[in-house]
DNA sequence: GGAATGCTTCGGCTACGGTCAAACTATGAA
DNA sequence: TTCATAGTTTGACCGTAGCCGAAGCATTCC
């Protein structure tokens, strides 16, 4: 009883629907101001600041204050990846947020997790790129190729950039709705800015979800053929 | 706000102290009684029994009824492997619950999560099948290779057995104290119940923790050396 | 300077949910 | 049949924690 980690906590935390909105909304990666995110949950600006506060004394969202605005984020990868599994479970017993539009078909396609693609197309990306040699995984990581190495900057992505900073360039993150590993770290993404810069898909602004254009389709199925 | 599945409120089940005992207490992967786990819980039977049906509920344990005993287990690896990840986030804030006694050193060395070798033992014997190619990883996934069913074969296990019952063979499993993956599954099973019944290393009936013998330590190091 | 905006703190209200004891059901033992 | 053990249900109690509005800081804009 005694043994471990205390889990109750940091699953209380995100047990409270306003929060877990709250954390729902930051998944995309995006930095929210505390009136966004009160709107978000649905609840008053005061009601949200002290959720604010304790979600940040967990250290599972990180703020920055900048003028008279407070951004928040997640505080890393591993945070959103929790919050992925976490939708995996609830996802089994049909406990979807209610009404399932349009935009939630779009999302098992292809939506935002954290910064980088997740979904069908994220997860056939990432398995392309492991069938083709550019990516090789080891345990829990994942590492570019030699090979990976050219490809990628062949796709315009500056490697020794990304190597150079803080973050991690490889990592995997789990798909909820796939069940299956994506391509996070700091080179998930270059490649999804990489593809949206290239006019191939493009985000609504108001979900998660990642529109793909026609002319995108047809070279992301070139770029990552499945193998 | 309204996409996707609902964490809320299975968080919210998991965020309970008394709930959260009872899942911790189940991660090891044995079947307890509802009495056994209103003991471990620290509350009275009659609010285990209401906990217990909460949990049954949202299936993240099973319940077996037997003569006037009913046993409760985990749903299965998927929720052991969401509250690992908890507690790899609770961990990282030094919340590892009350004192830090001998058996919490042990726990990292080799403990039992669900019904596997986990801990730096389970990581070190994963990792060296896979670097001897005995395992590969695909994706989320993981699969015994030919030279790997003829290693686990010579091991002393029926692998043919494993392959015709229900349950997935192999399975990985994020630790939470080593961050990696180590091997789950039914062959993850049957690897610990081997060792154990050759005498490499017993369970601590009080706690995860399992205790290694001199001999076992020996057998261990050379039958899964770091590659 | 003054006004407006963004956020935090405080006080008070409320309700949800965890808790237990006691009564009740069900299974097994004597 | 009767008793004992395992678990469930009910009802009452209580505390915690979420919620809001109002007042208080802090920062920027005019």
């Amino acid at each position: 009883m005694k043994e471990g980690p205390d889990i109750s906590h940091i699953a209380a935390l995100i047990g409270d629907p306003a929060r877990a909105n709250i954390l729902t909304a930051l998944m995309d990666g995006r930095a929210l101001t505390a009136s966004e995110l009160a709107e978000e949950a649905g609840v008053g600006l005061s009601t949200a600041s002290g959720h604010l506060s304790k979600l940040a004394e967990a250290e599972l969202i990180a703020p920055r204050k900048s003028g008279r605005h407070k951004y928040f984020n997640l505080a890393d990868a591993e945070v959103a990846g929790v919050l992925e599994a976490l939708m995996g479970l609830a996802a089994r017993k049909g406990a979807t947020r209610v009404r399932t539009g349009p935009k939630d078909a779009q999302m098992q396609v292809a939506r935002v997790c954290y910064n980088h693609l997740a979904g069908r197309m994220g997860v056939q990306m990432y398995r392309s790129m492991i069938g083709r040699g550019l990516l090789v995984e080891d345990g829990e990581d994942v590492a570019l190729t030699g090979a990976g190495r050219d490809f990628v900057t062949g796709f315009g992505i500056d490697v020794a950039g990304l190597e150079a900073g803080r973050a991690l360039v490889c990592r995997t993150c789990l798909d909820w709705s796939e069940r299956r590993n994506h391509l996070a770290g700091s080179l998930g993404r270059a490649m999804l800015t990489r593809m949206e810069d290239q006019g191939w898909m493009r985000r609504d602004p108001k979900s998660r979800a990642i529109l793909v254009m026609e002319k995108g389709k047809a070279a992301f199925a070139a770029a990552f053929p499945e193998t």
